[in-house]
DNA sequence: AAATATTTTTAGATTTGTCTAAATTTTTTA
DNA sequence: TAAAAAATTTAGACAAATCTAAAAATATTT
């Protein structure tokens, strides 16, 4: 079918797509850790085949038949993830590395079956709802913790930042995923916002709010 | 840590090395469907790594190295094929080809976990014993039912071709993993063999009767 | 809007794993 | 055991994916 290589060039244009409209060489270069001169080598080869609209200078955007790709992708990394957490008892830190691999396992029809083993999941274990065998999936109507006012009830339902360090700091500070908080108050000084967590109270950096996602 | 073309060219010295003593370029190539020059240039680069022992023209064999990284991808490709079998369903002739993919995601606290969620199975779908973490395992005292004598009894352990022509062959006949058989004949005219298979009399060609595999 | 800075592409080289064709070594056969 | 056959290695080439350095295009600044 397609190299490890194209595979994830295009599940990096899609996650960038989400941002921006279109996508960067030097965007691309920095994503996938490589130099913008062997980006704009894969970018011709993927527009050759019809999986990207390239036009020289300009950036890029998946072409239908691309997007259908890296959605495939982006749902197997999820599915995977999702069986390590729930079946293997790894933690939410310590997966995303290992799915990296496994999302490149080309058969659909054992990620469809994983899927109905697991019960068909909609959200993996960062909250990033995972597409279904047709490529349909709805996110979450996620909101920063640093966009709501104070007094507002949430749960955490997602996470903006997925570093291994920034999960780890939600785990120690009780912040996992479903979890009920909240916002009781805001520091005047550096904006550092304070939430209740059943009977614990916890102050959190702007930085960490602007990172944590709660649907209301 | 090694390449995948690395990880099946150990893989494939192993596997030969079980009938032969010291596999040969050409064997190896036949087995890796690919050149016997190919084989010559990368047996260059596992000898460089101390991986086999090469000597031009005199065929390989592995070192200790290689071997525990050979025997660690055999692990993983029959835990794979156990879980594909046992957790997601599919049958014994449909799980290789998955198999092959999955054996070279490396992460060994992954499939340490994966062998414990499992109940850690001692062998794989076809019979083959399953090497521990410590790369340990202990195979079956296995027979060719061809090389039993008439009246003998025995239980369907393993087989000696694992091609999905095969199995499906076996399934139809209802020569599966655990079923107890007893030899009643043999056919003069061609060394056919006659089974009874509980309450069912089968009869199977020399060919088959020399890849089925037996404990008594 | 000209000068400067940034981004992107091109040109040419490198590494990995493969190939074909030719040369060499080993094995078999007569 | 010399000739023929088979197996193996060497030499040189190629595709994929990457790199560095230089050139070209675009964006920013004054």
């Amino acid at each position: 079918m397609n190299t490890l290589a194209e595979e994830n060039y295009l599940k990096s244009i899609y996650h960038l797509a989400l941002n921006n409209e279109s996508v960067s060489t030097n965007q691309l270069a920095a994503l996938l850790n490589t130099k913008a001169s062997s980006v704009t080598d894969m970018l011709k080869k993927l527009a050759e085949k019809e999986l990207i609209n390239y036009t020289p200078y300009q950036g890029v955007t998946l072409t239908p038949a691309g997007e259908k790709i890296a959605i495939n992708i982006i749902r197997k990394h999820r599915l995977w993830e999702y069986f390590l957490v729930e079946k293997l008892n790894f933690k939410w830190d310590e997966v995303h590395e290992m799915a990296e691999e496994m999302e490149h396992i080309s058969s659909n029809e054992l990620i469809d079956r994983l899927d109905k083993f697991m019960g068909f999941p909609k959200y993996d274990p960062h909250g990033d709802p995972i597409p279904d065998s047709d490529g349909k999936f709805k996110a979450h109507d996620l909101k920063p913790v640093s966009g709501v006012d104070i007094n507002t009830n949430g749960v955490i339902s997602g996470v903006r930042d997925h570093s291994a360090a920034f999960l780890q700091y939600l785990d120690k500070q009780g912040l996992t995923i479903g979890k009920k908080i909240t916002v009781t108050d805001v520091v005047e000084f550096d904006r550092s916002m304070v939430l209740q967590l059943g009977d614990k109270t916890i102050q959190i950096s702007r930085e960490v709010a602007n990172n944590l996602l709660i649907t209301l």
